[in-house]
RNA sequence: GGAGAGAUGGCAGAGUGGUCGAAUGCACUGGUCUUGAAAACCAGCGUACAGCAAUGUACCGGGGGUUCGAAUCCCUCUCUCUCCGCCA
């Protein structure tokens, strides 16, 4: 969400930079700062009559105290009236915070200025590619005929206990999915984050600090209850939420978690959702930083290049894209994805997305720290997955699959305790 | 599932109708003292909104009510804790 001051300051840069999020904010804008200065102005008016009605009270009392109840009794019909006018004031003012946040909540994140321009994923722009493109052996399979072959993931049992979407991952297969858990949480502990298990539900606050709520509900598994639970699409949502309503007063904050993701995925279709390309539940390790609004893109920096490290040690030639504005998501200012290549199905594909927030997150989060001359402001945050597995999953199995068997990576070996699977 | 207790500032913990945004202690920050540190002493120390500022207003778990006036009384919701039962 971002704050009404800042787009007073900021109206017109703003507006020329959502059009690379494709939309025109103008009357938007006009509409906000127009209700927000009614909203000072019935303020001001208020607290002018609350201020007497306070007064009055005190007089009151002190009557009362003096013996001097006739003059107090005048005095009370004053103040009933006092307080008559000013609650209405507070109700309109209730009522136009309500409207100025039901507005700004509508308003996607303004893109950084770096953002190259476009509508859709083909106008993102790719800034490395890294790794040669495996050369397969003689019939080569995708990964939803070796994981059958190999008897590591049983789709169709998982069709049978939940649905489509929710696999059930069996020997090797299971272990191998262990281990890059493991894997991937020991390398965010060695770059120095702090590891988290958090719960897999949240709660409607949660949803709304990072952004899920309200307007992308329809993406999230709810559990119908007497307060309304989520299940966590990522862990960026219970982990960005340790910090919602707090004053922090040291930077970096760094952590990762591993957990569960859950998602609709309401009308995807094809080759998309094939195999493991695109599933309703997965799992997935990410990390999550706090930072100062001065550090955060060096930090966003350094949170890409770590993500990189990673895929380098695993072998897997990938890619990394800067998102361009159609393509950016709602909350995000900039965002770089990692992509990599699956040489059995012979298509790249998303595995992680790394993001600064800036401080949109945080408003919404109410996420502050105390500057050099002590006045509160917000923090910036960040995360990126470190990593998605099921796409990792599919890209390692094809393009180590050999005469021989499927070869593991030397990276992953202490974890899986084999190095091929046969 | 049954019974009870509670929710106050970073923490602990007073406060049961006015002088309370809130005692006191701890923590923290600045200062005095000291060769330095500790101790002691002095001072400061919640958040948000409005205002150039002085200052004003709101907030004692959330919402509503009674009252001239509510942290304090009433209603309601949520959460936490304790005991019993059940249980990985």
């Amino acid at each position: 969400m971002l704050h009404i001051n800042k787009i007073r300051e900021n109206k017109d840069s703003y507006i020329t930079l959502l059009k690379l999020k494709n939309m025109d904010a103008a009357d938007l804008f006009d509409d906000v700062i127009a209700k927000d200065d009614e909203r000072k102005a019935t303020q001001q008016k208020a607290d002018v009559l609350l201020s007497k009605g306070n007064q009055l009270a005190k007089q009151i009392g002190e009557m009362y105290k003096t013996g001097k109840a006739t003059e107090a009794n005048v005095l009370k019909k004053e103040s009933s009236s006092i307080k008559e006018e000013s609650k209405g004031l507070q109700t309109k003012q209730t009522e136009l915070e309500k409207e100025i946040q039901n507005i700004l909540i509508q308003i996607p994140n303004i893109p950084h200025p770096t953002v190259p321009p476009g509508k859709t994923d083909a106008d993102n722009v790719t800034l490395k590619e890294v790794g040669a493109i495996p050369a397969l052996i003689e019939g080569a399979k995708p990964h939803w005929e070796l994981t059958a072959d190999y008897n590591l993931i049983d789709f169709e049992l998982g069709n049978k206990i939940t649905g489509a979407g929710f696999p059930v991952y069996t020997h090797n297969g299971a272990k191998l999915q262990r281990a890059l858990i493991s894997y991937f949480l020991d390398k965010n502990i060695d770059a120095g984050y702090i590891e988290y298990l958090p719960p897999h539900i949240v709660n409607e606050a949660s949803g709304f600090g990072t952004g899920q709520l309200p307007k992308f509900e329809e993406d999230l598994y709810k559990i119908p209850s007497e307060t309304d639970f989520y299940l966590i699409p990522t862990a960026e949502v219970p982990v960005t939420n340790f910090f919602r309503d707090v004053i922090v007063n040291e930077f970096p904050i760094k952590c990762t978690a591993y957990t569960p993701c859950f998602r609709r995925e309401a009308g995807s279709y094809g080759k998309e959702v094939r195999g493991l390309n695109r599933l309703h539940q997965f799992d997935k390790v990410e990390i999550v930083q706090v930072q100062h609004p001065e550090k955060s893109y060096e930090t966003l920096d350094v949170m890409v290049n770590h993500v990189a490290s990673i895929l380098d040690e695993l072998e897997l030639p990938y890619k990394i894209l800067q998102l361009c504005g159609g393509d950016l998501s709602f909350t995000s200012a900039l965002t770089f994805d990692f992509e990599v290549y699956s040489a059995g199905q012979e298509r790249w594909l998303e595995v992680s997305s790394v993001s600064n927030f800036e401080s949109y997150q945080a408003n919404r989060l109410k996420l502050r720290f105390k500057d050099e001359n002590d006045k509160t402001q917000l923090c910036h945050t960040l995360n990126g997955s470190a990593l998605a597995l099921p796409r990792i999953y599919a890209a390692l199995i094809e393009n180590n699959q050999t005469a021989d068997g499927i070869k593991i990576p030397k990276a992953l070996q202490p974890y899986t305790g084999f190095d091929i699977i046969k």
